[in-house]
DNA sequence: TATGAGATCAACT
DNA sequence: GTTGATCTCATAC
């Protein structure tokens, strides 16, 4: 038996409950993608999250329901994607950063142009290149719908948590959380 | 292994 | 005009 699809209001609780039970959850995009071992939370109290400031033209899927997809140009060069979480309004997300490729194999090292499994999608931007994000793609779209197929991890995964990574505010905040002992981070965990 | 520069753009000051 | 939730490649140790 498959394991259960992930629904939207799996996304309607605190981003910190969220965040750590996507590690081992399966995403898939257009049939492509694999098993989350690594995320880092943004709440909207935060000074590192791009809802701090308020809502702009950029962050507005933020502010609206949880569950969808929010979507961001990085430096200039990546697509970086996110979860909304919380209630309607709260401007909270999860980053994903990092997947265990295990289907579409070809598609993602056609994308990437790269043949070593551990470099497809160990980075948040290496990720979206891999699945083939972008903001006109799949910025606001619902999660439990296609393109999207989240599934349920099964059993309970060995889950560390670390400081996040790329950020200057609130630089010392727990909230980035990977999978134990996974050969697929962006980095090792301490 | 470690450090540094370049790529490239939208938000914000 | 500066900054940033990044990555890659080059050069140095």
């Amino acid at each position: 038996m498959p394991p259960p699809k992930l629904h939207r209001p799996f996304f309607a609780r605190s981003v910190h409950k969220v965040a750590p039970d996507l590690i081992g959850a399966t995403l898939l995009i257009d049939g492509v993608g694999g098993r989350i071992v690594e995320v880092e939370a943004y709440h909207h109290t935060d000074p590192a999250a791009h809802s701090f400031g308020g809502e702009t033209e950029r962050n507005t899927v933020m502010f609206g329901s949880p569950g969808y997809a929010y979507v961001y140009r990085s430096y200039g060069i990546h697509w970086c994607l996110n979860f909304v979480c919380e209630p309607e309004g709260s401007a909270s997300a999860v980053l994903i950063r990092a997947i265990e490729p295990l289907q579409g194999l070809a598609t993602m090292r056609r994308r990437r142009g790269l043949t070593d499994e551990r470099k497809l999608c160990s980075g948040p931007g290496k990720l979206g290149q891999a699945l083939g994000v972008t903001r006109d793609k799949l910025n606001g779209l619902a999660l439990d719908r296609s393109p999207f197929a989240l599934f349920a991890r099964e059993g309970t995964p060995e889950i560390v948590t670390g400081v996040r990574i790329g950020i200057t505010k609130a630089a010392e905040l727990p909230w980035r959380y990977g999978l134990k002992g996974s050969r697929f981070l962006s980095k090792p965990f301490q």
